[in-house]
DNA sequence: AAAATTTGACCCAA
DNA sequence: TTGGGTCAAATTTT
């Protein structure tokens, strides 16, 4: 009983951070469709907010991955499971989305590749193409009717600490500054390897304030993204503790809100693609740790 | 030398 | 068969 009692606190209070969440998300939004503007030439504010909006769909993500079989609530459905045959083979390591393997003697069962198990997918627009996480690049493609390739990336740590995080990346056609991102499953890697600040509380020193535009792109572009990619400073320090911060300062602001966000999440299965996943993405509590140090 | 990218081949699902 | 996701050898970058 006493047990039950807990969870339902619990799972209230994650049903009410994950709206604080989706309504932060919406906000960022709208500010990044602001900046946007063809109007004003906020090169840098429209990248901070289009870092906002990652940063709200991963919390978001992160905090559905979290959310027990109850009603879901937010943005991201989940389950519906049920298929998936699990032809033996126990799985879980191995089974990573990628098994192909050319020269062998090939397929002793046939049924077995159909790993539709379903990564949670998010696509959202924004004309910045880094976020704190590293990624490889691993594959090209002409898409059909598209005029710009999509590019596919993986965990760089994929291999390492078996995390299946993957993105896609397409230039949008209209509005050539955009890209269109979609992010698969979550990240179950130490990010801490990939993002080295961390720090104590006193934040921002950031490295925003500079606006020199002479850096040196990072390496998530395509080659005709290459092209184009120029103006985009693109400065990076983005750690827990930043987006916590950032997160602060959405929530003061209370007022009017629209809803409309330019990200669609949803299930890969539908529209976008299938994805194998072996078991379910389970999140370590440092995210939550750190954000009980400074809530 | 190691790590990342490029790019055509390969493979699967529709 | 075709479109699109992934592999992997070659190549480039670090």
């Amino acid at each position: 009983k006493k047990t039950h009692q807990m969870d339902t606190k619990k799972a209230l209070k994650l049903k009410a951070m994950n709206h604080q969440l989706v309504e932060g998300h919406e906000f960022a939004t709208k500010l990044q469709q602001l900046l946007s503007q063809p109007g004003s030439g906020h090169g840098l504010a429209e990248d901070l907010a289009a870092k906002i909006v990652v940063t709200f769909n991963k919390a978001i993500s992160v905090l559905d991955s979290f959310e027990p079989i109850s009603s879901s609530s937010s943005s991201l459905a989940a389950v519906e499971g049920s298929q998936n045959a699990s032809c033996d083979n126990d799985g879980k390591f191995e089974d990573s989305g990628d098994s192909r393997k050319r020269l062998g003697p090939v397929k002793g069962k046939r049924g077995c590749y159909k790993r539709k198990k379903r990564a949670e997918t998010w696509t959202m627009h924004s004309t910045v193409l880094d976020d704190e996480f590293s990624w490889r690049k691993y594959g090209q493609k002409e898409i059909l009717n598209a005029k710009f390739p999509r590019s596919y990336f993986r965990c760089t740590h994929k291999f390492t600490q078996g995390c299946k995080a993957t993105k896609q990346v397409q230039k949008m056609e209209l509005e050539p500054k955009m890209f269109s991102i979609t992010y698969m499953g979550t990240h179950t890697c130490n990010t801490n390897t990939a993002t080295p600040t961390i720090k104590g509380c006193d934040d921002h020193q950031d490295e925003i304030t500079m606006d020199s535009e002479e850096h040196k792109s990072p390496s998530l572009l395509t080659t005709s993204m290459k092209e184009e990619e120029e103006n985009h400073l693109h400065h990076h320090g983005s750690s827990t503790e930043n987006n916590l911060v950032w997160q602060d300062l959405v929530f003061e602001e209370d007022h009017h809100h629209h809803h409309q966000a330019i990200y669609v999440c949803g299930e890969t299965s539908q529209e976008l693609m299938v994805f194998g996943a072996g078991g379910d993405f389970e999140f370590s509590d440092s995210i939550f740790d750190s954000c009980s140090n400074l809530c």
